[in-house]
DNA sequence: GAACCTAGTTCCATAAAGTGGAACTCCTGG
DNA sequence: CCAGGAGTTCCACTTTATGGAACTAGGTTC
């Protein structure tokens, strides 16, 4: 009758993380009737798992008895565990991404003026992307990097822009130009800027409040990214990207139906 | 045998939100065994919760195996639930103190070049403070603003500073020596500054990192914080913000002990 | 203000789900 | 290759959760 097939015996805990993945994922706070009805539980039932769910500080009660995150959730997000924590949400996707493409896939945050790789998932073939984690890279040659400029969420240093490859941008003026195109096309492209031979594409991750937080790249050798190849993979990130930013939290736009 | 005397029948639950807790509560990922020991559950049974709650997302492993906090709460950290529930977890701390002091209570935050009320305790008596919830003081007359300042988390605004009483510090002199006196003692005092008759003290309230998001006050009328009051009422205000500052996951320092 | 909803909690007999000891499977290190 | 620790699976036993019904608490209507 449920969903999902449970593979063993818990049944309560099972439905008790029902109900608490309601009250946590509804951007508002949530009734028991709405409650009862999504997981289809007996009243009593309900009333019985809420009341331990909220005795143990996983769900509270607002002034007219709707549920919310409790204190749990709340002080684990005040101690920022949320921070070390973003590759653990993101490994789905990129996994994803990965397996979809079969190339390198990447995601970076901003660390000063540059660029800093958290995951990767290594390419399906012989020939790709060594180990970049930890490493970091410049903002205005990565596409990880411009994606992050773009959105605001990196800012270069003073100096002049270093250049890695005869193609890697260095006029401010063609860069804010590029910038421009990132914002517009929703991701952004380094085409043998950071390396010969290698190409990126990157797209933004929001969170709840709109701003980027992070950027998601799938990184491959210019003989495997021809143009067509690349319009396909760069849909791919920029959907994966999306789905990111939604865990996270972000809704681009209200969206009808129920 | 247990340690606790559960209200109904909902062991099974409980449990399980005992086991979440410890791995929540931990600064440190978990181990199975240590959660074997620190529960007293069979290993059978918390190797089956462990299960059903990481198949919920409620906790999931490292790559050593040891259990860290799932997906449900790093994704609700990310949304930025947590901003607005500071009033929640903080509210057993203010009607502790409320109940203890008998006067009013204050948790203030910084907005801008003010400091915001975000939540209050009434005072027990007739006479006493009238609701501040959602009004913003001066930074540099309110025993919150000054505790604010004190330690970075609220800047003052250019101009000059305003008088509303004849004993609100208007020099900048002056106000640095007071802060400096916050930080030293440990707390603020508003002694008629804001307002003739009122007396206000205000204690931090530090965050997992030691940055300070919010302060903790009492505030009362002349008539009833004389000295001797006084010093107790500052005490028991920085108890309880130290109370919730450790809620919030901030640790003063390593404490010994299993 | 009495009758009438609706929302939620408590009761209780039933049976289904959880429990824990022991057996079993994986690792890891000697 | 064997020993020992860590964790999972099995299974008979029984404790614990279940859900319908009765009950309580607010709120609305007439």
């Amino acid at each position: 009758m449920s969903t999902a097939g449970n593979p063993s015996g818990t049944q309560a805990v099972d439905r008790a993380a029902k109900l608490l993945s309601e009250v946590v994922h509804s951007t508002v706070p949530v009734t028991f009737t709405e409650l009862t009805a999504a997981t289809g539980l007996a009243k009593s039932t309900t009333s019985r798992l809420l009341l331990a769910l909220e005795r143990n500080g996983l769900v509270r009660r607002d002034d007219h008895g709707r549920f919310l995150p409790g204190e749990m959730f709340v002080s684990f997000a005040w101690r920022g565990g949320a921070d070390t924590s973003l590759v653990a949400v993101a490994q789905p996707f990129l996994d994803r991404l990965g397996k979809s493409t079969g190339e390198t896939i990447n995601l970076g945050v901003a660390n000063g003026p540059q660029a800093e790789t958290i995951a990767q998932v290594d390419c399906a073939y012989l020939i790709g992307g060594t180990n970049w984690v930890g490493l970091s890279v410049p903002l205005h040659a990565s596409a990880i990097g411009k994606v992050l400029l773009a959105h605001g969420a990196a800012q270069l240093s003073a100096g002049p822009m270093a250049r890695t490859t005869d193609k890697t941008i260095t006029s401010e003026a063609t860069l804010r130009a590029d910038l421009a195109g990132v914002r517009a096309r929703g991701y952004a492209v380094s085409d043998e800027e950071l390396e010969p031979g290698l190409i990126t594409i990157a797209a933004p991750v929001f969170r709840f409040d709109g701003t980027v937080v992070a950027a998601l790249s799938v990184s491959a050798p210019t003989s495997r990214m021809k143009r067509e190849t690349a319009m396909a993979v760069a849909r791919r990130c920029v959907e994966e990207a999306a789905g990111l930013s939604s865990a996270l939290g972000y809704r681009p736009r209200a969206r009808k139906g129920a």
